[in-house]
Order: C-alpha cells, then sequence, then structure tokens
DNA sequence: AAGTGGTCTAGACCACGCC
DNA sequence: GCGTGGTCTAGACCACTTT
C-alpha cells in the first residue's frame, strides 16, 4: 500500500520560493511542512529526492538534509533508509490506565495491527530482571521479541519476559497475538497491576535494526511491569516506540 | 552553578581513538558517550569545543557535529546556543495520575524548582479553546504563560487558560507558585478530572525562544484538561518540555 | 545499472555569548 | 574582541534499494 508517487501537479517542489526563505534550511523546512499540511501530500506519500529538492531550492544537499532532519524530529516525515523520505501518518493513541493490549486498541483507531515474532526462548535471568521478578540471577526465564505494526508500518519493537514458574511451557503457544490472553486462557492469569514508564530514547543497534531505521532515530521506551493479585510479577516488557508513532493519553478522575 | 570546564584530566579527549572507529560520527559519538557514562564528566559539565574534538579525533567538524547532535537526541547533552554543549542531568519523574503541581514533585526528588511568570492577560477564546471550556469564541479567557525551572536549567514552558467565570481576578494572585492551590484556597475550585496527552513534537518559534534552545529541538508537549467536579472546565494547559527533562510513570491497579 | 540516501571533507562567513 | 556554535557550499565516495 506504499504510495510511490505524489505527483498530483508534477514538479510541485520547483514552486519552492528560490531568493527568499527557500534557501536556508528552515526556509525548506516550512515549503515542504506547507505541501504536507495543506494536504498536497497524502500519509505515506514519498517525497522527491534530496537532489531534486536541491534543484527546486537551490541550496546544497547538506542544507536540503537539514531541513529534512528537522521534519523527521518533529514527526512530519520519515525515511525507509536509501529509499526516500515519507510523509508521517497520524499517530497511535494510547492510554497506559486501560489494560487493553496493542491489538484492541490499535484497531479500535481503525488502523490495522499486527504482530510479528522475533524469537522466543529461555534466558538466565540478569541480576536486574532477576530482581525485578524476585528470582536468584541465573534463574530461567521466557523471552520473548516481537515486532509490531500499524498499517504495515512497524512502529514498535519489544521484549517480554515471563516468569516461567508461573506460564510453563508458554513457548508452545501462539505468540503473534494478544500476551493478556494466552496468560488468561490458558494460565489464568490476570494483571492486577501494571507499572508504566515512558522516556525518550534514541534507537540503536538492534532496535533500528528491527524497525529498519537509521541508528540514532529518537525513539519512546515503553517500560512495563505487570503483576497479579497476589502481587506476583506476571510479565516485564520493554518498548522501544518510533516517536512519531505514537501519542499518550490518560484521562484521571480525582478523589 | 555551572560547571565551566570539565578538565580533571586537561585534554581527555586526546584520547579518543582516531583511527578506528573514532574517526566516524558513531566512533566519536562512542568516545563522548564512554566518558559521560564511565562518569569522568558530572551533570552540567561542558564538553570541549567542536573545534577542540576534531583536532582530538581527527574528524571534519561537520561530522564531530552528528555526533553531538546524535547524543542530544540521546537525551545525553544539552547545549546553550553559542555558549556550549553540556552534559544532561538526570530526568524528572513525573506521575500523570497523580493529582500533585510541579512543584510538589520536583522537590520530592531533591530538585529545585521554580517558577517564572512570563506574562498574565486576557485574551479571546479562539474557536478552538471555546470548544473546550464550552464557550463561544470571543469569550474572554485569563491567559498565563509560565516558564518552570529543575535546579536552575528552564525545563518547560507552559500556557494556561483559566475561565474567568471560575475565578475572577485570578492575575491580581500571585502566579508564581502553585495553580492548584491558588484556585482551591481563592476559589474553592477542586480538580476531579483530568485528561492529560503527551505527544513529541518539536520546540519552536516562542517555545524555543523562552527555553533558549535552538528552534526545532525535540520537546515533549503535554496538555492538560481539568475539570470540577461538576464537570466545568477548569484550566487548559499546554507544557512544551525538553524531551531529556522528563519521565513518565504510571501505577495502574486494574479491575 | 541507476538512483537513492549515508557519510565525509575542507573550507567559508555570520551572529551571538562571554569576558 | 575572541571564541563559540550556527549555517552554508560544493564537491566526493560508498552502501544499499529499486528497477
Amino acid at each position: 500500500m506504499t504510495v510511490k508517487k505524489s505527483l498530483d501537479r508534477p514538479g510541485w517542489w520547483m514552486d519552492l520560493p528560490d531568493s527568499a526563505e527557500g534557501r536556508h534550511y528552515l526556509g525548506v523546512r516550512d515549503s515542504i511542512a506547507a505541501h504536507i499540511q495543506s494536504g498536497d501530500l497524502a500519509a505515506n506519500a514519498c517525497l522527491p529526492s534530496e537532489r531534486q529538492l536541491q534543484t527546486g531550492t537551490g541550496a546544497a544537499r547538506g542544507t536540503v538534509r537539514a531541513a529534512l532532519f528537522q521534519l523527521e524530529a518533529e514527526g512530519l516525515i520519515y525515511r525507509k533508509e536509501r529509499s526516500g523520505w515519507y510523509v508521517s501518518p497520524a499517530p497511535i493513541v494510547y492510554d497506559p490506565t486501560r489494560w487493553e493490549g496493542f491489538m484492541s486498541y490499535v484497531t479500535a483507531q481503525n488502523r490495522a495491527p499486527r504482530t510479528e515474532l522475533l524469537s522466543a526462548r529461555e534466558v538466565s535471568a540478569t541480576p536486574e530482571q532477576a530482581a525485578i521478578f524476585g528470582l536468584k540471577a541465573g534463574a530461567p526465564l521466557h523471552e520473548l521479541r516481537r515486532r509490531r505494526y500499524v498499517d504495515h508500518r512497524a512502529v514498535l519493537v519489544e521484549t517480554i519476559f515471563v516468569d516461567p514458574r508461573l506460564a510453563p511451557g508458554l513457548l508452545d503457544h501462539d505468540l503473534e497475538g494478544s500476551l493478556t490472553q494466552v496468560l488468561r486462557n490458558h494460565y489464568m492469569i490476570d494483571v492486577a497491576r501494571n507499572r508504566i514508564e515512558m522516556q525518550p530514547c534514541a534507537l540503536t543497534l538492534e532496535e533500528a535494526l528491527a524497525l529498519r531505521v537509521k541508528s540514532g532515530l529518537p525513539g519512546l521506551l515503553v517500560t512495563r511491569i505487570s503483576e497479579d493479585a497476589q502481587g506476583r510479577v506476571v510479565e516485564y516488557d520493554q518498548e522501544y516506540w518510533r516517536h512519531d508513532a505514537l501519542k499518550v493519553s490518560v484521562d484521571i478522575r480525582v478523589g
């Protein structure tokens, strides 16, 4: 479903102002941003190549790239490595206080979720992980690595750890759907408490590779620790999100 | 309290590898990151100048700057315009489900908060604002603009709108502290519901100017709509945060 | 094979912070 | 007034995607 060319009017970028602001990187930024926000360019539409934008603006390629980096930081555009620059779609709204899985809240927003299992194996707990689960370092843990999509765009990679004492044989189940459902249906585990942290970060190495983005792109790290009613840690999850794919929304009643 | 020079061992950056990874921007990044994380460089310590880092690494200045931008996106360093690059301090932890003001939660983390009133005036509601408050467009609103600091570093600017029917004469009170307290003590308004949204954004124009950062630096936009027990919108707040200053933490009990 | 972005060089000039 | 970062140019070569 990728829109390859956006040329309703072939060569729109030629209109970019040449003498005034368009020559500086913020001017170039503004010109492109205007075209996106005016709706000329649909979500996931492909921008002209950097060298084409150059001829349109008269700027050096470095200047054009500075403008593109700017727009990327703002979440307006994203890139596929060595393929091109594309218009970012609207972000997904996430409410951490609702105990709904990814699959439900993406679907509820009329977007198409997909989960892909990258790996599932047994590992030995590091001291840090052991502390979270109340285990001894070196104790076995289930580790799942998954990649999740919205409308065919990879938006996050996650690593999940599960205590095998609570969910023996977990790795034999279908892990490409909702983990919550698997835990509830097969192990009668219900989550009673969630501790969630969110922090801007950079996507590096494995994360960047898995999301097919350049290493160092800004992202959002969402960490979740789930406990059952007895206070046992069921699940420890680290989600690395594209920074332009997520919007957090919380509705709190006080008192 | 700004640390001007970090030269425990004058010229540490000369140690940066010259032939191996240090010549490429990710290598330069790694070298500087290592020095920060090892504790050689304290929070708010000043890095060597770009031209000094150049001689240390043998790279072109553009390459050094690419490395610095990288570290900035990761939240490890920040800059003061035309002054230099500095090591970022630890972020503030924010729990949107707790109805505590900025002053309280910063203090609780042994950091020093400060609020500065930038402007306080009456404005006419835009259609968007009117819709939020359930007013007609053009109705009067109190508008406050404030800047808030942690340990002398400006971390956010906010614009607050308050319905003057609920808080007549608000602008005559001391607005450099907790607004919540003013509303409670002088107008007997208690907040019963908060709707909060958080989204990565770019700090531009006014926001960038107020935080003394370069326009376009990534940030986090936190929007809050507060209602009282009768469902009347009391306060509409837009906070623009430095992206490296905040960490969100939520603790949820389910069912 | 052609085209794209990814990276890098080696200069240059400017605006502003700091002393 | 000196040094800083901020911006820009005009090339170059490489690695990868796409056709």
